[in-house]
DNA sequence: TATTAATTTGAACGATCGCTCAAATTTAAC
DNA sequence: GTTAAATTTGAGCGATCGTTCAAATTAATA
């Protein structure tokens, strides 16, 4: 048994999603993982390492969710699908409504020159996928052909932002989902030039 | 000459503003107020009660902006310009466009007690406002008699989150102006029961 | 000006931070 | 079973954290 990379990327997501960056301590890591100092140095080289590959693995999985919805038939049903699913989490689990990007976003000033790249890509790459979901809904004609697909690409990841910023200030979160209803709406509303 | 606390609210909210709540030390306080601790301690008693006036004075003045939207006879149309206003500040206080409050809940699991429940009454403080604008604006006809009020306030607020929070991640914050007139009109759009 | 009261100073405390590395342990190779 | 290589251990480093408080300074009173 190698050492378990992916257990641990995964222990310490939970971790950095709660607590967030400048948050987690390595004592928090060491006791999620499992694991002494010496050991997480050895596998990740720094506390920034270590997040960098939590980064990259939290955004694959959301780019894939996301793509996902893209590439189904009926991409703008799957996206309110997709928006309403964290409405849902139990209480237990409630910091995984917020975004683990947003939220790390918010230490903007402080965190590492690495980490901050690194997010700026997590976020164009998301912005990406949200670009396939409008292609695809036009392609469907499930949205009008004139749709400003970049800017509407960009809105949809606000809208992301917005609905679970606000579910995280709110005592149930499920009771926003006539949000995703707005959402959804006004995505295939009025965009003036 | 007593102890400048107004002043010192006001230095003090540049460094939160910019650093967070976690990530602005005592010892970046010290320098922004030109004072040493045990000033700052006899005359706010914790770095935790320095932020609460800091929130509390901050809290106030973006209330009154927005009542003041509330009470100009063409509400929609100064709440466009509300809205936009962040948008223009030059780069050297690019921290300024995203909301303190919003910045500062992002780091919600560590926050003190006292952080956390001033933070909740200050966002509940501020929506009240944008249901002032809200209500107004129905007044004036500039929306629809049934319109959804709180549901419209809330949503008003998850768009001022998400235009502040897109415009902290873009080069070029004036870009997103077009961002303001979805806002507007998808306000006044469909709002589905 | 002498005396008291109020304020400011800044060295330093204990706790915690990210991180290191010599030693102990486990694994692999023969 | 023996030896060499790879991994894990955990005490502890220097730095920084929020905070304290005796001493120095300033302001107020008589």
């Amino acid at each position: 048994m190698g050492y378990p990379r992916e257990q641990s990327i995964q222990q310490a997501t939970e971790v950095f999603w709660l607590k967030g960056y400048l948050g987690t301590g390595m004592r928090d890591l060491q006791t999620a993982l499992d694991k002494r100092p010496g050991s997480i140095y050895s596998a990740f080289g720094s506390k920034e390492g270590l997040y960098l590959e939590v980064l990259n693995h939290y955004t694959g999985v959301l780019h894939g969710q996301i793509m996902a919805v893209a590439n189904s038939d009926t991409p703008l049903q799957q996206l309110r699908e997709f928006l309403r699913f964290p409405l849902t989490v139990e209480d237990s689990a409630a910091h995984k409504i917020q975004c683990l990007i947003v939220k790390t976003q918010a230490d903007w000033a402080e965190l590492p020159e690495g980490v901050k790249s690194e997010l700026q890509a997590a976020l164009a790459h998301l912005r990406e996928a949200f670009q396939a979901v409008i292609l695809k809904a036009r392609s469907t004609s499930e949205l009008a052909a004139d749709i400003p697909v970049e800017r509407a690409a960009m809105w949809l990841q606000g809208q992301f932002i917005a609905m679970r910023t606000l579910a995280t200030s709110v005592e149930s979160p499920a009771s926003l989902s006539w949000m995703v209803d707005k959402i959804v709406c006004d995505l295939c509303g009025e965009w003036a030039q």
